[in-house]
DNA sequence: GAATGATGTTTAAATTTTGTTTAAAAATAG
DNA sequence: CTATTTTTAAACAAAATTTAAACATCATTC
């Protein structure tokens, strides 16, 4: 299920726009302000701001979304449509939608987008495990088998899927997948860490997919 | 994460502000006073710093700062709105924000300057080392292998790269990565040097990247 | 330039921290 | 209510860190 960010503070259009794009089968976190950025900013698949934001406006939010995963497409709103705005919005944007829309509109900006992100990764492979992004099915490529896991163990796999080759702290998995602030000493990540590797490693004690990085977290390499 | 060094003395707005920083995702050190300012001068990204203090005022605590690293980009706070404070208190810092404030514009300005701060630092290279800072990753440009730290060593390294070709007292390595006050005598440090030249330099008994500088400290020359 | 003391290096062992594993309790979903 | 997932807890294992001590090197003085 695609993640959606949408950050917009006015409430009447904030609604309508939820609920449609939740109509339209898509998973979306509506806030109406950039405080909790950094809650989601690692695990959304698509953002949808509005430049006139109070505080941190919808140009920062975007820059540091762009910062965090360049590969995360965005969406501007704006009120105004000055071609001065276009422009600089623009230049991180991966589009533009001026207010008033309408809903359709929206939404097929939105599909563009995440068909044109998305595209040629329909599947992708990490040692022995061949992974469908679409349909999210994991398959052991030596037993043929499928590997179904658990919510919370999908979650943080696909965290590592979206974060390959980086050493993830214990402290952005945590608060990634779990959205909560992350604890010094708690072992709650450990051990679905280790039930993660029970379905996914060949020999769960001498894991070759996720890696332990001692002292700093854990990574998964291509 | 960001390591962001708050001194305010007013009790009510700087629980406030702790707050929402680190709600904001930042990692947050609050001081009443200048008083504690060495142990924690060379260990950050960014100072917030209140014009009136008790003792030891914002001004002189912000050159001091900026004596100490010219890139730790510093924000000035103040009841006061005067220009010519404004002024006198530029000279030095980077942003000024006056109080009464909300918090996100607080955020805001501290946001844009850790970006200002920090741009064009994914990756740098030392000696025959090439550090790529977003993931964490230390490879060997000749054995294209990758060295893997341990948390200390990982700490000393960055505290060494954060500090370039700065002749760095054994007292200053320690308190900066420790945070504890350093014990004239103590080997500790010395061993980690040890052991961190061990994984990075091509001969150990012959190190030329962590340079002994005898009876002072260490350097990391660019 | 050899003796001396001070400072830095190296190695190994002791200690502490961190990560793994298992089991059981608690929460959640069906 | 039952089955499954998630969290908590505790025992265990492994690795990192600190301590300690022997060793080497440099600088100074005689």
């Amino acid at each position: 299920m695609v993640h959606i960010l949408y950050i917009e503070d006015e409430e009447e259009i904030g609604q309508w726009v939820t609920e449609d794009l939740i109509g339209r089968g898509h998973n979306v976190t509506w806030l109406t302000s950039g405080n909790q950025l950094e809650q989601h900013i690692n695990n959304i698949d698509l953002a949808i701001l509005d430049i006139m934001l109070p505080g941190l406006d919808g140009f920062s939010i975007g820059k540091r979304i762009k910062k965090a995963n360049q590969d995360t497409p965005i969406v501007m709103l704006s009120a105004r449509s000055a071609v001065e705005d276009k422009l600089e919005g623009l230049s991180f944007a991966d589009d533009y939608v001026t207010k008033p829309f309408h809903p359709d509109e929206l939404a097929a900006r939105v599909d563009a987008l995440l068909r044109r992100f998305q595209k040629g990764e329909e599947s992708m492979e990490v040692g022995h495990l061949q992974i469908d992004t679409k349909s999210s099915i994991i398959i052991n490529k030596h037993t043929r088998e499928e590997i179904l896991l658990t919510g919370k163990q999908y979650q943080l796999f696909q965290y590592f899927l979206r974060h390959l080759n980086q050493i993830l702290t214990k402290e952005q998995l945590y608060e990634g997948v779990w959205g909560e602030r992350f604890m010094e000493g708690d072992k709650t990540l450990m051990v679905h860490i280790r039930y993660l590797r029970e379905k996914i490693e060949e020999n769960p004690a001498k894991p070759t997919i996720i890696e332990t990085i001692r002292g700093i977290g854990y990574r998964v390499k291509k």
